[in-house]
DNA sequence: TTTTTTCTCCGACTTGAGATGGAGCATGGT
DNA sequence: ACCATGCTCCATCTCAAGTCGGAGAAAAAA
């Protein structure tokens, strides 16, 4: 309980590094025991150095941070992982905390704010930020957007609107009659309340339905 | 010539501030006079603080890099401003050089990288990150794309489109007819190569044509 | 088992979209 | 003075798109 809680940093900023390790540096109570620029680097060497917590930036060149989270949760399920990321509108805030993140902070975080998520988190508890905390709650909401009403088939149909697809092309790719297709648009067009494939794939769009896959 | 070369930081990561600020402590023909959080309070600084190079990030919650960038180049041309950003997908690199900066970081660099970059820029050279470089030339090509060859009133109808509007909103909000609004959809189609108005539709927002407007 | 949902398909109908080929008018450059 | 360009407008025509109202089959839920 008198030992120092043993933390690793895991950013592709060696800036950012640098930064952490003088935040640190003013705890006593804390020891850094080993830093990673990436997060294969990170699923690498945190055995061998055996962390308690871990400080885990998202965006990285190689190994995101979610993909480094799964990882060596899989491994050590008692590893406290605080994300710390640049922005508050990434969409990565729920895969994150299904990855297994204690906590969610903003790189704006002040000093103390970082230092005091450490030693929450060692204690098992969370600390998520206000802002992020905020697009949760948004986030929640999206679940009931109109999309979600849309059958397999028809978010299938969706797609290949907002690629700027024919009724006709859509008929051949899905191996379907056009007819078929046309009922499938019309409902689509119902559910999401616009009035014609044009707004859809704008819906699309603007809903980033189709962004990430 | 002896005298230190007086450096300013601008990044809204106090953790980013920090570990510059590491950097700059190694080397002493540098000093730091000065730090802000925010584009607004860059500008309002650094006439007391009067730095000969300012270090400057470009994506802040209250005035970006950008602004602060035209503001401070237009009170003193003379400052060498570094740009340091996160990303290497910025579409901003184009705006910024426009603002004037003379060097374009990305904040992977190294310590080394980052001083040989305020020497440079205090000799009135200029840096340019590789991927940066890249983008610069890949952005040239850009200008050669499709949608720079539509008029100023083709333009205002894509977005129209891009909106999902009809011919005839698109006549009523521009106050011309559905014939002519006809007559420029044809055209724009022709011009991006494209089918119909969901294909122009998708095209504008795969080429991000209003997003930041 | 019955009911509901989903996916499939059909015909007939209406209409918006887009192509084509013109035309007049203003602006700006040569 | 002349030519090119951009913006406006028109008529006609063709066709893809979308609506409406139905219907059968399979699978999942009740």
């Amino acid at each position: 309980m008198a030992d120092k809680i043993k933390v690793m940093i895991v950013d592709d900023h060696d800036m950012v590094r640098k930064g952490l390790k003088a935040y640190l540096a003013t705890e006593d109570t804390i020891e850094l025991v080993g830093e990673a620029s990436s997060g294969h680097q990170a699923v690498r060497r945190f055995e061998a150095l055996h962390p308690e917590v871990i400080l885990m930036d998202l965006i990285m060149e190689e190994g995101s941070g979610i993909e480094a989270t799964k990882q060596i949760l899989a491994r050590d399920p008692a590893k406290k992982i605080i994300i710390l990321t640049s922005f508050y509108d990434d969409e990565q805030v729920f895969p994150a905390i299904e990855a297994g993140a204690m906590s969610y902070l903003l790189k704006t975080a002040s000093s103390e704010e970082i230092i005091q998520a450490i030693y929450k988190a060692h204690a098992g508890k969370t600390v998520i930020d206000g802002k992020v905390a905020q697009k949760l709650i948004t986030g929640l909401h999206k679940t009931t957007q109109p999309a979600d009403q849309l059958t397999t088939r028809e978010r299938e149909v969706l797609k290949l609107i907002a690629e700027g697809r024919s009724n006709a092309e859509i008929a051949k790719l899905l191996f379907i009659g056009i007819k078929t297709v046309k009922t499938h648009v019309s409902s689509i067009l119902s559910k999401l309340d616009v009035a014609d494939r044009t707004q859809a794939a704008v819906y699309a769009y603007q809903n980033h339905l189709f962004s990430k896959e």
